[in-house]
DNA sequence: ACCATTAACTAAACGCTGTTCAATTAAATT
DNA sequence: AATTTAATTGAACAGCGTTTAGTTAATGGT
């Protein structure tokens, strides 16, 4: 009987490490190949498991483009909570913003899966795949919430202003992974950071 | 002689209108159903030939992906040029932003093309590329150096002003277009006009 | 220890995809 | 009418996501 749970548990256990095998692998794939190169043949074949096997563990593709997603955005949240316990909360807006903009441009693979390709969710996940973005949102928000008490900021409405600091960000930072800007390489780095300053001193009181 | 002569002028306008077949049975599948469902065989299966005379008249797939964007674009372009005649600059560039967001959201799948997709060109066509991309953001350029020469704007910078307000308007269409912005569906036309009128005041003098 | 059951895995298949090319048909030229 | 040129096809190749029948390995009961 005490062998059987031991048995059930290390199924588990073995079940979960195959998961992470496969996610592991398709995240390789992905960041060195490119998401269009992240079939589930490839992966089988990484690690060296025929095609069908995947679908023992994953429902369908979408599935496991949703958890890279997920990894992507554990990953960028991360580095926005380091913010945090900066005091000042016009500082902490202004570092959050350039750290977007360097993390967006440093990681364009990542970017691209969390916030411009076609959601990969065919039936569930939209409330969750919203709940890991919300999360994030809401540290911008919490930010501007105490830059606006601060009477540091020219708008008054917290949910505007948070969404608009971040609409300009990703305006930013898409535009250059996609290619669009018309801006000599060269000549990106200064235009940015010019942006961001001219936009947070318009913002600015 | 002259009968040869108009039948390589025939066989021009053969080819032509050939082309402008399959271009307009690409433009509807895509308008129909999504850049994902354009596929040379449901191109071909639409204007009743074989997948491989597709071939005869555009090099490969990307290159009528590329005579669709700019198809697009000219559509855009045609659009916000109607708003030249505006006197009042401010006013110009006002409308202007106004339609570039009103345009995106009603056309999500030309703009997808236009801006967000990853640039569909194998070897040529960068330079062409931009541009039909460049004649589009000089009409906004255009509106901005008047701005300024007015003195009705808190910024300088013609390049670092359209840069920004375009930055602006690209982030707030991508994110709707792309289903990221977490505002429920209803209030989302209320604050697209309020960020736009907000921004917009933020740089008027 | 043996057998029945369950779980894990594979290989092949289905219907798609973009692209190429030998073979065929139609048109134009001589 | 015969020959050359152009246009078109259909099959093939290699890839894709996904399903499933069949095989193998691990487990449970007796």
């Amino acid at each position: 009987m005490v062998a059987v749970m031991g048995i059930a548990e290390r199924k588990v256990r073995e079940r979960e490490s195959m998961k992470a095998k496969i996610l592991n692998a398709a995240f390789k794939l992905f960041l060195d190949h490119g998401i269009e190169n992240v079939s589930i043949r490839n992966i089988a074949e990484r690690i060296e498991f025929s095609p069908g096997t995947i679908y023992l563990y994953y429902r369908d593709k979408d599935q496991i483009f949703f958890e890279l997603y997920n990894l992507a955005f554990g990953r960028f949240y991360e580095e926005q909570q380091k913010l945090q316990p900066i005091q000042d909360p016009y500082d902490r807006l202004y570092q959050g913003c350039q750290q977007y903009i360097r993390w967006g441009l440093a990681n364009p693979k990542l970017y691209d899966l969390m916030f411009i390709v076609e959601i990969p969710m065919n039936v569930i996940a939209r409330e969750e795949c919203e709940d890991i973005g919300r999360r994030s949102f809401d540290l911008l928000r919490q930010t501007v919430t105490e830059c606006i008490e601060k009477g540091k900021l020219r708008i008054k409405d917290v949910e505007l202003g948070s969404t608009m600091i971040w609409n300009m960000l990703h305006g930013i930072v898409s535009l250059i992974i996609k290619r669009r800007i018309l801006v000599p390489e060269e000549t990106v780095e200064g235009m940015v950071s010019a942006m961001l300053d001219n936009f947070l001193l318009l913002l600015k009181r």
